[in-house]
DNA sequence: GGCATTTGACCTAT
DNA sequence: ATAGGTCAAATGCC
């Protein structure tokens, strides 16, 4: 497969993920050996596209923010911030009329739901001469937050690209003020009742699950959920270093010789993965103490075939199927509430 | 029962 | 009149 030299990085994760899900479908049977030769081939060019997209991503990481959001507030706005330089999507700068209606940005993205915050979805419209609806989310984060965002998927026959995943062009409108609100609300909640947390009031207040019901995963994973609603920048470019890395030594054979339970593979600092003989692989994450892998250490319910997995058992233990990866990396920065992706 | 989603009706701008 | 955007009752899921 010759990489395109003017191919976004939307469309060379979405190869990414389209490849891993024939793979997925491929090691679902016994493998012969011609089998095997085509699982590596795939594993391989796997390994390339994500290898592409990491150095991608650190090319982006350079580049000014997108948009100037004339936001009066002095506060920063995380997940725009993310959107920047973290998602997928490949962001585009809107119009001076677009502005003048609050349009703050637009970008076309596969996976037009993972931006860091969540939203509720208030209406969806037929649109003259689009083959499909649009949607249209307000944030969820708190009630009075005035961001919005309308979802338009794209027509991929027009784009020449039948083969690959819908992608969708996300339009945010507003400024999000919901961390903004959030705060005065946990002031004015101190004031009332001194013996509530913050956490606790911003996971109230948030509306997000309880995991477990021995405690929640704000209180498990402060510093990767946030005190916002989006997760902190640089944790978010972490994650999704990590999690291409994982990707990419999922697809790596081990070694013939060495340990024979685990060999470790290069990662990130602060973050270690191995893979036991077995092919299981598990990932700690930077000192959460919390480590992600397959099924083989963490009871979890099935779902239909090629979808993503991700579950949080009774211990507060996480697991993710790794082969659903790209698609699962984001459910945890729903501003606490976390969800299947 | 609470919550999110769906969907037809309604409102507004052009 | 038409299209896009929003509302809110109905519905379904947990």
């Amino acid at each position: 497969m010759a990489f395109d030299p003017d191919a976004k990085l939307p469309d060379v994760l979405a190869g990414g993920y389209h490849l891993s899900t024939q793979l997925q479908a491929l090691l679902r049977h016994p493998l012969d050996r011609s089998g095997q030769e085509v699982a590596m081939a795939f594993s391989q060019e796997l390994s390339r596209l994500f290898e592409i997209s990491m150095s991608m991503l650190n090319s982006n990481n350079t580049a000014a923010p997108e948009v100037n959001t004339g936001n009066s507030t002095g506060v920063s706005t995380p997940a725009k911030d993310q959107r920047a330089r973290s998602d997928s999507g490949e962001v585009v700068t809107p119009s001076k009329k677009s502005r003048e209606e609050g349009v703050t940005s637009k970008e076309i993205t596969p996976s037009p739901h993972k931006d860091g915050y969540q939203w509720r979805k208030y209406g969806q419209k037929k649109i003259q001469n689009c083959k499909f609806s649009r949607y249209y989310y307000k944030c969820n984060c708190h009630r009075r937050c005035l961001a919005k965002k309308k979802v338009q998927q794209q027509d991929a026959s027009s784009r020449g690209q039948l083969m690959l995943p819908p992608v969708f062009e996300v339009t945010y409108v507003n400024e999000h003020t919901c961390h903004v609100l959030r705060a005065n609300d946990a002031a004015a909640a101190r004031m009332v009742s001194p013996g509530t947390t913050n956490n606790r009031r911003h996971h109230a207040l948030a509306g997000a699950a309880r995991v477990g019901g021995d405690g929640d995963l704000f209180d498990l994973f402060p510093h990767i959920i946030g005190g916002g609603c989006g997760g902190r920048a640089e944790e978010e470019k972490d994650a999704i270093v990590s999690c291409l890395t994982t990707v990419i030594s999922g697809a790596a054979p081990p070694p013939a010789t060495g340990d024979p339970a685990a060999f470790v593979l290069p990662q990130p600092a602060g973050h270690s993965v191995s893979v036991a003989d077995d092919g299981a692989m598990m990932m700690m994450v930077k000192d959460t103490g919390f480590s992600w892998g397959p099924s083989s250490f963490c009871p979890v319910v099935e779902e239909e075939a090629g979808h993503a997995e991700l579950a949080v058992n009774r211990h507060g233990d996480l697991h993710m199927d790794v082969a659903g990866f790209a698609d699962t990396v984001w459910a945890q920065h729903t501003c606490g509430a976390w969800r299947r992706a």
